[in-house]
DNA sequence: CTAGAAGCTCACATCAATGTCAGAGGCAAG
DNA sequence: CTTGCCTCTGACATTGATGTGAGCTTCTAG
């Protein structure tokens, strides 16, 4: 398939997916006229490189992780196993202060709402 | 205390401190040669406003949730807690959907170690 | 009083991902 | 063949948080 339709499949535009390209996320064949010709799976790798995008991880990050998902266990395998044992880890402390946060917002949501009924009881009592 | 201190006390920049308040995000009183002055209170919210930025809130965002944590249940504060019941519901999506990003960097490591068993055992073998 | 550290404002720079525009060429349908 | 859509490259714009530097003032320690 041609750019276009891979921007459309994956909803991402035909913009970031040069850009994933010259980042060397992406790969293309060119045809003899210069078009970029993709097969499915890119599809499936694009979803997983936004994965990775909303996972907060750079371009450049993706970019050592994403080779051993397309030939695992090359000579840079064991660089790239560390580096995704270290970005998951990562990972986990985001998530562990995403919900430290979420709670925090939690009780302010709660502290609000408890002062809210003070207002109220007067008016009730 | 001066602006240098709650830098060093909250680990922010003194760049980031007015920035932050050139967004609203934190009030200073001015001394009268024009210096901010802050309180032990500023700390904590400065902590606070880090804990929210690094959940993804924009500056805009926290503008509008952080005032009812200065003085709960003004009149807006019927906007502000829809405002953060539905910015805890977006962090709880995104909590979800790094747990899956990190599930499949998980499998993705698994995968990579088992080419790895695969490739030792015919030499153990 | 003086030197150096710290503050002030204003403005321009940076980074990363993406948008957008221009000018040119490719391709399929009428 | 032409028309309209798609693609190409290359460049500049944008957004948000922050860095950085200039030029000036204020505070503090000796």
């Amino acid at each position: 398939m041609r750019i276009g339709e891979l921007a459309s499949r994956t909803g991402v535009s035909v913009r970031s997916l040069r850009y994933y390209e010259e980042q060397g996320l992406l790969t293309s064949t060119r045809s003899s006229s210069g078009q970029r010709h993709y097969t499915d799976n890119e599809v499936e790798r694009v979803a997983f490189i936004q994965r990775l995008y909303t996972a907060g991880l750079s371009s450049r990050t993706i970019a050592e992780l994403l080779p051993c998902t397309e030939s695992p266990s090359t000579e840079n395998s064991d660089a790239a196993l560390e580096r995704m044992a270290q970005e998951r880890d990562r990972l986990s402390a985001h998530i562990g202060d995403l919900i430290r946060t979420r709670d925090a917002l939690d009780g302010l949501m709660a502290v609000n709402r408890a002062h809210r009924e003070q207002l109220r009881v007067p008016l009730a009592g």
